[in-house]
DNA sequence: TATATTTACGAACGGTCGGTCGTTTTATAG
DNA sequence: CTATAAAACGACCGACCGTTCGTAAATATA
């Protein structure tokens, strides 16, 4: 009936385009990236990636969209099932550095990448990234502000400046564990942000005294 | 006598053209950098850059030096004026958020840039910022240290999670401020740094209330 | 003056880039 | 079976990439 096996099989190609062109983009960059190389590395004609999306910038787009979708998925999901408040955020912190310490993708944070790479190059890209990015932060601070309304945190602390520091912790873990080695960096982080919710804590037994 | 005006003129050009490419590396990346765009940037011919570095990989590894040289003098130098211990750990973040705010770089910071680009790619430039990073955290760990030390943060403070968190803060800072807007982005990373300072100080008093 | 040496150039090279076009294959619909 | 539409391909385009080479100008040394 309504299964049209033409558009099954392009649906299955596209996504295995977006999930191989996901990977790529995070070594050699969303831009760096070139078509010939997703193309070679799926099988598939590079004019054949054309079909699907008309032009390089259209299939950024779409990398970003899968990149948002995975995030989704596999860090920001898997916390939810925490209780609400600081434990919540805690878990965020977790689930995100256990993505990064899983390799997920060879070459460690799409979304840190692309913003270091868009941060001074106009266009559709930058400003996806954007919105992204603030998306993100307005999350943290959404989770930081309901730790505070609920008690878990003292009523003086400023939910931005918490959310802002949830955020570099993260960040500065991916960018310093392929030099560092990720044996001390995620700890690293892990300890850092712990150490600071049990300081601002009102009850700090809610949270885990080690990480 | 020694005074060859052939080598002087190499040297003058040598310098511009390595300050163009810092700024234009800023941007267009360390590796997406194009030597048409800097050779015409600063209207000379692409092949006379040749007779300065013999290929792209050489000039890339100039640009890493150039950019050392610039952190030293303008973020490392002047903080070194504070006293010893937390002020100057301190007077290290100020400097450092005061060069991301002067935006002297177009892109922003260099070596954040660079290392999130070149993360996954091996070879001499990887191989050169990653000694780089693990100079400044061993300048910033050493800073900490001394702060503990001397007797101005708490006996049990790790010197290396706190170098880990002035680094976090400041790499942040210069991801976020140009979407977020620099007015609420480095306030958030300087008020995070001070509270925290301040929380472990045996004596908040040397350092100021307000950032 | 004659001779090196450094700086800088224009022209050209092979290769890759993003993108276009016409065609073939595959599957649905009448 | 025929007509149609999507999917995928190979061939090709102009532009730009990093790089090489031969050469000319500027500046040193002898």
């Amino acid at each position: 009936m309504t299964q049209d096996g033409r558009l099954i099989r392009g649906e299955r190609t596209r996504t295995a385009v977006l999930e191989q062109a996901l990977l790529l983009a995070t070594v050699s960059g969303l831009d760096g990236l070139s078509l010939s190389q997703v193309a070679d590395a799926l099988g598939v004609s590079k004019s054949g990636l054309f079909a699907h999306w008309r032009s390089k910038e259209a299939l950024q787009l779409a990398v970003v969209d899968q990149a948002r979708t995975q995030w989704t998925d596999r860090v920001i999901r898997p916390a939810l099932t925490a209780p609400a408040g600081a434990r919540r955020l805690w878990a965020v912190h977790l689930s995100r550095l256990a993505f990064y310490e899983a390799r997920v993708l060879p070459g460690g944070c799409f979304f840190a990448n692309a913003h270091f790479e868009f941060n001074a190059r106009p266009g559709a890209v930058r400003d996806r990234l954007a919105t992204e990015q603030t998306d993100w932060l307005t999350f943290l601070t959404g989770l930081a502000t309901e730790a505070v309304t609920r008690g878990d945190l003292r009523p003086g602390t400023d939910p931005a400046v918490l959310a802002y520091q949830v955020e570099a912790l993260g960040v500065c873990a991916v960018m310093q564990a392929p030099v560092l080695g990720p044996e001390t960096t995620y700890p690293h982080a892990r300890r850092a942000l712990l150490d600071h919710l049990r300081a601002v804590s009102t009850d700090p037994t809610i949270l885990p005294e080690q990480p």
